[in-house]
DNA sequence: CTGCGACCTTGTTTTGGATCAATCGCTTGG
DNA sequence: CCAAGCGATTGATCCAAAACAAGGTCGCAG
């Protein structure tokens, strides 16, 4: 595992072509960490091959890519911009599994019809490999075999701590779950930034976390007076005290005063 | 993939020795489907060989014998019985993620720690390998490797399936997804059964879908009296309105009377 | 047989978050 | 400039499920 070098590589919210749309941002200088990828686990010639197989494409905000129950024909590598994965219920209640970032793989879905749907939440570029290739492309890549491997077992460790935040926190436990989540930088090994942009709604966040947009908006206001959080606007968060959102979180017994 | 012909196979509920640990039930005669498995994709020879590596152990009720948050040193492969899969909050709040049966492999975790503990609800059968093996048994059974990215997109499903579950549906909902799945055979083209046991307590049940044991308990009774299922005792549920059921699982809008 | 402990059920009260209902700020388009 | 529309916030009320509280049933050890 190696940086790529000479390779142009797409920063975030910038389109990615050809080659470059494989590529992933630079592994870390200290510990070599970087988020996970289809192809972060191949050399450079390798890319080059599997270039070749896919295509670069630009979603538009609100355009869905992947449908629920539909034959899944493709799958996907976020190279930028955010994407919502959703499930619905018949009568329109929604889940939110998951919001999809650069390097995050789409489209593993085994069977007839993918679980899930996915729609920009603003402009994202993903690079699209057609279903039919992927036995080849697995057969040909065995590091990107490996390396799917340890993506789905991430994912599944996401779903797990999701299922506990769904399951078991309280509304106040579950935003500062989020927000943490979201001050998240790619490569876990950057040091995680104290102020950062919601690229979503608070309905968004609310189907996310399984509960009321007002539920949200009064536990970011809660969250703000207690000085916990600022927010400059409605989509930006400052982590004023990031000890004790950590602990509130975590779902220990909040301080009495 | 065929039958594993000659070699004795473990029945749900009796122990599996030597390479009988590594098999499966018989495929379905008209669709040759099996519960995934860690060697369902595994020619005769190969069984054989990854036998070797492995250990067979018997979990009495109780144990716990993978811990969250402990170093990974094994992973395991069910052969027979029920373990509790869970993750706690530091105050004791639990959320089971999912019931491992007959087939289901556990430890997929990457990094430095176990996402989840796993408890034997009774007797359980595991195949146990060393994890600095991991490497190897993947690196000289490419068909493992393939079955277990494929058990890894079913789980990733399967944990969308219950966000939703746990994010948006009623209590009525939940049981009613819950008894269903409990109906769901190992082979997915055997027929469910209309009557099944349940081996985990209303404590297990409430802790599985977010809720609590007094809820579980008063669904139940209303389901029963509703006549959508029958309970000969606690633990034995009979499917009385399976029709029902399903739209009652799947979010449809209450039939009004 | 009796007493104990686990587990389950049922009744009552409480409450966290949902629902219903305005209002406020932006942005956009006329 | 104003109207329309959308997202966010805030307030008032409601309700599904939690929490609290008894009992009941069963299996088992003494």
């Amino acid at each position: 595992m190696r940086p790529i070098s000479p390779a142009p590589r797409p920063q975030l919210g910038t389109p990615a072509t050809g080659m470059a749309a494989l590529a992933v941002p630079d592994p870390c200088a200290h510990c070599d960490a970087r988020p996970v990828s289809v192809c972060s686990a191949l050399e450079e010639k390798d890319l080059h091959r599997l270039a070749a197989l896919a295509e670069v494409l630009e979603v538009a905000p609100g355009k869905t890519f992947i449908a629920e129950g539909e034959k899944p024909e493709h799958f996907f590598n976020v190279t930028g911009g955010t994407a919502r994965l959703y499930k619905l219920l018949p009568d329109g209640r929604r889940q939110i599994t998951g919001f999809a970032r650069q390097g995050h793989f789409l489209g593993l879905a085994v069977g007839e019809a993918n679980a899930f749907s996915a729609e920009a939440l603003e402009k994202v570029w993903v690079c699209r490999f057609s279903r039919t290739r992927l036995r080849q492309v697995l057969d040909d890549f065995p590091a990107f075999e490996r390396r799917l491997l340890g993506t789905a077992a991430n994912e599944l460790v996401a779903a797990q701590e999701q299922m506990l935040l769904l399951g078991r926190k309280t509304a106040r436990e579950r935003v500062a779950s989020f927000l943490l989540a979201q001050a998240r930088p790619l490569r876990p090994c950057d040091a995680p930034p104290g102020r950062f942009h919601l690229p979503m709604t608070r309905t968004d966040i609310a189907d996310y976390l399984g509960l009321t947009i007002e539920t949200v908006s009064r536990t970011m206001t809660r969250l703000k007076t207690e000085k916990l959080i600022a927010l400059p606007s409605p989509a930006e968060v400052v982590l004023l005290d990031r000890a004790r959102l950590e602990s509130l979180a975590g779902g220990f017994e909040e301080e009495r005063f």
